[in-house]
RNA sequence: GCCCCUGUAGCUCAGCGGAUAGAGCAGGAGCCUUCUAAGCUCUUGGCCGCAGGUUCGAGUCCUGCCGGGGGCACCA
């Protein structure tokens, strides 16, 4: 049997690196953090210290409140007051009588010890007016060194649907975390190196490869190879003899193997470019890369006595995992053959990232399936001091994508779909919709029908949490309402229109009236909020709501508070106009942070 | 057998120990001579899988069951 090209994705926590105290510059304590909740818990500290009470703004619990009149509950005072021994009311008056906050309107305390607060009107218009295209998000104070490992695909094999949530979240958490002011060095693990190789460049040579064949071809190719290796020993006996050349460095063989990585690549590179995926060919670190490491790898944890030879396998037990029979749980770094076993390539990853290239934190964005394999292997690099104190490492796991059938998505034939159909699928149904719908020439409808149709694809991916399966379906994906990447797109082009229209009307300064004006404001204001949410959690779906809430506030504030209409004074135009400005700027910075274009015309 | 994920409206999903559990779709009723109706407004719809526990307070935390998915030594 031979096994399969498999790389991370093939059928594939600790701590993380942010908390809260991350979030925010020095600004926090003078009342220009980003986070409208951190400078509320800040109020509210402050509030506590001449109480004899410290705690973080993060412990001041405050959270939105959907009751009318209120913005945000602090809800600090129940759970303090035990432990203080007051009776919560008290402590709550004690919080609202001591709070010098000069954002928000008299405070209130209610029911069993929730402070009620809602922002002042003014404030809230003379901070939105000040807002620059970063709205309000602060870069983080102290920046991490983050190694993304994502997408991860396989040489000499097309990408396919099971690439799909690995390469469209990492991208997401890539752009996240460098706009809230990290550093991220992004890496693709190909799966380029192993048993499967010699299989494959031995039927190469057979060939008499020529270089000009397509990745269309190599799929088939592989396909072939495995036929051969199954039914011919003889080529069986070739493909082993090709694995030792290959691994002990021979040149002929390695120009083999060098000629089916650069075709994947190149392929690799037109899905990326089709999926607006930052990956390059300078970000590809393959199992190929940390392969002169596996052995000094190994020759460290053995000198640290951190293994154990188990039937013939050099391996680490690291303690807390258990086979069926209740055994422990070895990572198997070298196998009773002498080949190395997968485990390593990960340890050596993790030495050469935090060790050789000075991270912080290393992220791994791959299938839930591999969830105890990551564990192990932290808590073996743990073991060896390749993860230290300052550093972590977390499995950024996801479910699968299922089909209608509730099963794993398939073509018809019950084949592996392949990422490039299924994507022109997309904006084919996406042309479609466009086509009925846009009065635009048809060269900007196919533009348009590209964003909207891979801004689908990316949106059904993200918007729901990340851990779990989700179905996919052309319906829902594409619809123009609901939490839809099209629905976020028509707002945005709908704001774009009217400024357009504005002539020489130019936005102004804010100023707030209406309720659909200051629920939008409101939205348009919480911002850094989500970011750091969507950020701390590493929850793109957090993001996508927010969003959603934003569009809908400002779809209500477009029906009832016309802009350009002749009645508008001239000073509520110049209001309008910039809400108008400001919500756009939030849904194309948003759409961009997940990886999704936002046209200006549909 | 052990471990991980998961169970919330008919459907797809949010929900951070806080007040009366929220959206969208679907169903029902309205809204375009006015900035893109790919839209908006109103509305029907819930034993948060079950049972205990923790506490001022549990969809949220803990324990045990039940259902769904996944993993568990030489494939990667």
């Amino acid at each position: 049997m031979v096994p399969a090209v498999r790389g991370r994705q093939a059928a594939r926590g600790e701590g993380h690196g942010l908390r809260r105290a991350d979030r925010g510059g020095p600004g926090d304590v003078d009342g220009m953090s980003g986070d409208i909740t951190v400078l509320l818990g800040q109020r509210v500290a402050d509030a506590l210290a001449p109480l004899g009470v410290e705690i973080t703004p993060d412990e001041a619990l405050i959270r939105p409140s959907t009751r009318p009149g209120a913005d945000y509950q602090c809800n600090v005072a129940m759970s303090l007051g035990k432990k203080l021994g007051r009776p919560p009311r008290e402590l709550a008056q004690a919080i609202v009588d001591g709070m010098a906050a000069p954002e928000v309107e008299a405070p209130e305390v209610a029911g069993p010890g929730f402070i009620n607060l809602a922002l002042r009107t003014d404030w809230l218009a003379a901070r939105l007016s000040s807002l620059d295209d970063r709205v309000g998000v602060v870069p983080a104070a102290e920046p991490r060194r983050f190694a993304l490992d994502y997408s991860s695909p396989n040489v000499a094999k097309e990408m396919h649907v099971g690439h799909l949530r690995s390469t469209i979240i990492g991208e997401s958490l890539l752009r996240l975390l460098r706009f809230a002011g990290h550093e991220v060095v992004p890496h693709n693990h190909l799966g380029d190196w192993g048993t499967p190789f010699g299989m494959l460049i031995e039927h190469l040579s057979e060939l008499g490869w020529s270089g000009d064949h397509t990745i269309g071809d190599l799929n088939g190719f592989y396909q072939e190879a495995r036929k051969k290796f199954d039914a011919d020993p003889d080529f069986a006996d070739r493909a082993r003899l090709r694995v030792v050349a290959l691994q002990s460095g021979d040149e002929p063989t390695l120009a083999l193997w060098r000629d089916l990585v650069e075709e994947s690549t190149r392929h690799f590179a037109k899905v990326y470019e089709l999926l607006d995926i930052s990956l390059t060919p300078s970000d590809i670190y393959g199992e190929s890369f940390y392969n002169p490491y596996l052995a000094e790898v190994i020759t460290e944890m053995e000198a640290q006595g951190i293994t154990a030879v188990s039937d013939g396998a050099v391996c680490v037990f690291p303690p807390g995992f258990a086979n069926r029979d209740g055994d422990p749980l070895p990572l198997i770094l070298r196998k009773r053959d002498g080949g190395y076993g997968y485990p390593v390539t990960d340890l050596a990853t993790v030495r050469y990232w935090i060790r050789d290239r000075g991270m912080t934190d290393l992220l791994y964005v791959v299938g839930t399936p591999q969830a105890q394999h990551f564990q192990m292997v932290f808590a073996a690099s743990r073991m060896a001091g390749y993860l230290g104190p300052g550093n972590t490492a977390v499995h950024i796991g996801f479910g699968t994508i299922l089909g209608e059938d509730g099963k794993t998505i398939r073509t018809r034939a019950g084949g592996t779909l392949k990422l490039v159909d299924l994507l022109d699928e997309a904006v084919q149904h996406a042309a479609a919709l466009v086509k009925e719908r846009s009065s635009l020439d048809a060269d900007e409808q196919a533009e348009v029908a590209r964003a909207v149709g891979i801004g689908a694809v990316k949106y059904a991916d993200l918007s729901g949490d990340r851990e779990k399966d989700y179905t996919f379906t052309w319906e829902r994906m594409l619809a123009t309402e609901g939490n839809t990447s099209v629905y976020l797109q028509y707002a945005n082009a709908r704001i774009h229109s009217i400024l357009r229209k504005a002539g020489e009307s130019a936005p102004g300064e804010i100023v707030i009236t209406e309720p659909a004006e200051r629920a939008l404001a409101l939205k348009l204001a919480q911002f850094p909020t989500a970011i750091a949410a969507a950020v701390e959690g590493y929850a793109p779906h957090k993001l996508c709501l927010y969003l959603f809430e934003t569009a809908t506030a400002f779809t209500s504030f477009y029906d009832s508070c016309p802009i350009l209409a002749a009645t508008t004074p001239e000073p509520v135009r110049r209001s309008r106009l910039a809400l108008a400005v400001l919500t756009s700027t939030v849904l194309t910075r948003g759409l961009g942070l997940l990886g999704i274009e936002a046209p200006t015309r549909m």
